[in-house]
DNA sequence: TTAGATGCAAAGACTTTGCAGTTAA
DNA sequence: TTAACTGCAAAGTCTTTGCATCTAA
């Protein structure tokens, strides 16, 4: 974990009230310490427990739901059916999702003049943006190609 | 419904070998012939029990899968915590849209502008675009401004 | 000291499914 | 005629919640 997502959180927490407990020690580490990955509170329960068996459901869904609330982890659709969790909003606050049909992997992409022109759409319609997101579901070029793909490092 | 609506069900039945009947008509009818709202799975069975107060939860869903698998219908998530469906792809197959955080309100729009950019860095991420949606969630200037909404008129 | 946090187990919301009977083509 | 469809009720999945107990600050 970052000492940016660190004091973020300590942020958060002091501005709720909030009390730094095992528990959610344990939660914050599962959700944040490991390389950026997506989740869905299923897949975060289990690296919770990979830390702490100990941890209970209960905690996490009301650990997660603080840290949406306070914009530490953003709610994201993959298509999974489930919803999943999204830590790198933290570091970059501006980015949107490519989903791979065929690999099913994710790629994080930020975009300039797409933000610039969601701007002036979203003030052309007479409101005032207030979050803005992409979606992208595609497929792998190199797949198709060769067969095999890079992003299948997952 | 419009008779482009019409074919489209028609020809997704045909492909498929899909029967008519009466409780997929009453759902059909529902899905598409309000002008083009939006609605979750439990809006639309309480519209299709205002057309046919038989029509049954498992028939719907079994039916919304099948259209959502046609391309008829397309799930889209407007933040309220359940799936939405939206029948309006059949009419403009590459609309965004615009969520109101003060009003509520969904508003489709279309940009090439975007539609490009997003192609463009689809490829140079070496992906082929399947498909692409953005989402904009907003507040009402207007309602800030006037304290009411002209798109309160939902 | 005490407001906040926890964990269990039960409840809730939403969706899917097995099956026996029904029906469109 | 028969493969497809239906409705019920039961089951499944994911998430929330009431409550008695515990604990960080």
């Amino acid at each position: 974990m970052t000492k940016e997502v660190r004091e973020k959180i300590q942020a958060l927490f002091d501005l709720k009230g909030l009390r730094m407990t095992r528990p959610r020690e344990v939660i914050l580490e599962a959700a944040f310490s490991d390389r950026g990955d997506h989740f869905t509170a299923d897949e975060l329960f289990e690296k919770a427990r990979a830390i702490d068996r100990s941890t209970s459901r209960a905690t996490l869904y009301r650990t997660v739901a603080l840290l949406v609330e306070g914009g530490l982890l953003h709610e994201i659709d993959l298509g999974k059916g489930v919803t999943s969790y999204d830590p790198n909003f933290i570091d970059s606050p501006n980015h949107n999702h490519l989903v791979c049909i065929d690999c099913s992997n994710v790629i994080e992409f930020e975009d300039l003049h797409i933000s610039v022109l969601e701007d002036c759409i979203t003030r052309r319609l007479g409101f005032t943006p207030a979050s803005k997101s992409v979606q992208i579901r595609a497929r792998c070029d190199a797949l198709k190609r060769a067969g095999t793909c890079v992003h299948l490092v997952d």
